[in-house]
RNA sequence: GGUGGCGUAGCUCAGCUGGUUUAGAGCACCGGAUUCAUAACCCGGAGGUCGUCGGUUCAAGUCCGACCGCCACCA
């Protein structure tokens, strides 16, 4: 058993607004996890921040006329405001090139580079590439337009042919014009830095052959079937500024920087040093967390990453051989949405900017709790899945208005009513009561099982079931006719229910801290008494707080 | 073309290493009961030859093969 955990969720793009497929495939569960084993009393750090460097954000700053740094810090504040309103708590948010985190990330950066350099891992080699002499740099596939080589359609961007859809070999596009000033492009000689990532093939393969029965299969079947490909060299340096500065005494290396994929995983690493300085004044620190082997790291991802996480990023580690290799990579699919019945990607241009999938404009609308509660239900775990706004209106009235927040909301408010505010006696509990609590208490083990397999949607669905079958058990107990005829009986029925709602609050807490919150508060006691064990029951005549709503119903239309 | 995934009630999906399941849940639907509760809750009912065909097995949504249909990634 790790003895600490340090969770990281993948560095969200600083260039654009987090939706809500960001959210569930990587943050939340990875939030969910992190709340789970403090609860239950590990030691856990939850790391991340903004991807601020490469080349995308470096043409929207020219397009935007602004600078990159101004792109990168206004998405990043945007962002970090995005996760802190639906409760995603970082112990850190940096960002690979925030000012108070540039230095040390572009030190840890450079020097990992440097140290797999000295042990020879890297082949320089030189390639030609299409070169755009008015802006004076080097053209990314994507910003390359002419004529199609395969069909001599125009219009063809450097990766395919939209008329006959075909790959297409830049180099060999008829008349390429560069998008960035639409000028014609040229062919130049560039030289790169190539890690040879067959050099791991070996090691890389018993590591993950050892990480089967732990890891998710479509992640390991991923990785190993990458491997048994063959795994290609790839070129870990860029032609552009905006980034690190490749770190190497060679006129070759003079404008470049690092591929912003070796440097955003070890920003997991230079903000942990970062909180670590924060915290103790001391940024060494970080090393408790990245080589001590009773330390587990688990990064939490979308599915577009597991190269990188499975492979790449262990074979750096491998070949820096500083720190340890992740504990698990959990990945997950992508969400798309379903507007109007058809399901789609979000997408900047067409998605409305005042739709809810926006996280922002979400936030200004409806209950965080809500959207984590349906974002874990839909959870992509297996495979894609839909948000669907409609869904989530009925999923929010159906399970956590109607069945959840309605027997916290009728068992508060009839002790309220009838036993004065305060926990009414339990001394005439029967076997009917004692198996409800023991029922809690297998939901506990359950939810808690779930959670620590990765497996969010069970656990959830788990809790659920727990809370319907309160509404059984009090419909069963019937207290409010008891409350006439029996009014012992009817004070251990709802000492129960109060019970119950007691491990409600626990099993809701990894996923819905807010409403945890509200559940404890209503109970009357303080707020850092969330443990993941069974509660004690509370004692006779111990004051309740003031029964509240604790999740609004949504009319149907609320969301379009 | 290669690789991986998916195809189970009207809808959204669970069913991990084959045998207590006569195939499950939620929603929607129908009937009933109840009044503590944000017309919420509770009980009952209806609804599926588990994509198709073949195979392995005492036993297959669950394993194997072929095929059909969707999706993603790679070429």
């Amino acid at each position: 058993m790790p003895k600490r955990y340090l969770v990281t969720a993948g560095l969200p793009y600083s260039n654009g607004r987090l939706h809500v497929g960001h959210i569930g495939g990587a943050y939340l569960p990875a939030d969910t996890y992190v709340r789970y084993l403090r609860a239950r009393g590990d030691e856990a750090l939850y790391i991340c921040g903004s991807d601020d460097n490469g080349v995308a954000i470096e043409i929207s700053a020219a397009q935007a006329k602004t600078t990159p740094q101004e792109i990168a810090t206004r998405f990043h504040e945007r962002q970090k405001l995005d996760f802190a309103g639906l409760r995603i708590d970082f112990d850190v948010y940096g960002g690979t090139h925030q000012p108070a985190f540039t230095e040390l990330h572009e030190r840890f950066s450079q020097e990992f580079f440097k140290r797999i350099f000295d042990k020879g891992y890297f082949t320089k080699r030189s390639t030609k590439q299409l070169y755009d002499p008015k802006a004076n740099r080097f053209l990314p596939d994507r910003y390359v337009r002419g004529t199609c080589h395969h069909c001599n359609a125009p219009g063809a961007t450097g990766d395919q042919c939209e008329a006959c859809g075909q790959m297409i070999d830049p180099l060999l596009l008829i008349d390429p014009i560069s998008e960035i000033t639409h000028e014609p492009a040229e062919v130049r000689e560039t030289t790169h830095w190539y890690l040879r990532l067959n050099d791991f093939e070996k090691p890389l393969r018993k590591w993950l052959e050892s990480k089967r029965d732990e890891w998710r299969s479509s992640v390991i079947n991923f990785a190993l079937g990458q491997i048994k490909q063959g795994l290609p060299e790839r070129a870990m340096t860029r032609d552009i500024e905006w980034g690190v500065p490749v770190p190497l005494d060679d006129p070759d290396a003079k404008d470049k920087v690092l591929f912003v994929w070796f440097d955003a995983p070890i920003g997991y690493v230079s903000f942990t040093a970062k909180l670590c300085e924060q915290r103790d004044g001391d940024w060494r620190g970080y090393e408790k967390w990245w080589s001590d082997p009773e330390t587990a790291i688990v990064h939490f991802i979308g599915e577009d990453n597991t190269v990188f996480h499975a492979l790449i990023w262990p074979a750096m580690l491998t070949a820096d051989g500083r720190h340890q290799l992740p504990y698990n990579v959990v990945a997950n699919n992508f969400i798309n949405i379903r507007l109007s019945g058809d399901e789609a990607k979000v997408s900047k241009s067409k998605t409305p900017e005042d739709s809810p999938v926006w996280i922002e404009e979400y936030l200004k609308r409806f209950d965080p709790d809500a959207l984590r509660y349906y974002l874990t239900a839909i959870a992509p775990e297996n495979a894609r899945t839909a948000f669907d706004p409609r869904d989530f209106v009925t999923r929010n009235n159906s399970e956590l208005v109607a069945a959840f927040g309605n027997f916290v909301n009728r068992t508060l408010t009839f002790a309220a009513r009838y036993f004065d505010g305060k926990v009414p006696d339990a001394a005439a509990q029967t076997d009917v009561d004692r198996e409800h609590v023991k029922l809690a208490d297998e939901a506990l083990k359950k939810v808690g099982k779930n959670i620590e397999g990765h497996r969010y949607r069970l656990a959830l669905e788990e809790m659920m079931a727990f809370a319907r079958a309160c509404n059984q058990y009090f419909g069963v107990r019937e207290p409010w006719r008891t409350r006439k005829e029996d009014l012992n009986d009817c004070a251990a029925a709802i000492a129960t229910c109060i019970h119950a709602v007691h491990y409600l609050a626990i099993l809701a807490y990894p996923f819905m801290p807010g409403a945890a919150r509200k559940l404890i508060a209503m109970l009357g006691l303080p707020e850092e008494t969330i443990r993941w064990e069974p509660p004690a029951p509370l004692a006779a005549g111990h004051p309740l707080g003031k029964p509240a709503i604790l999740f609004e119903k949504l009319l149907p239309d609320c969301m379009d």
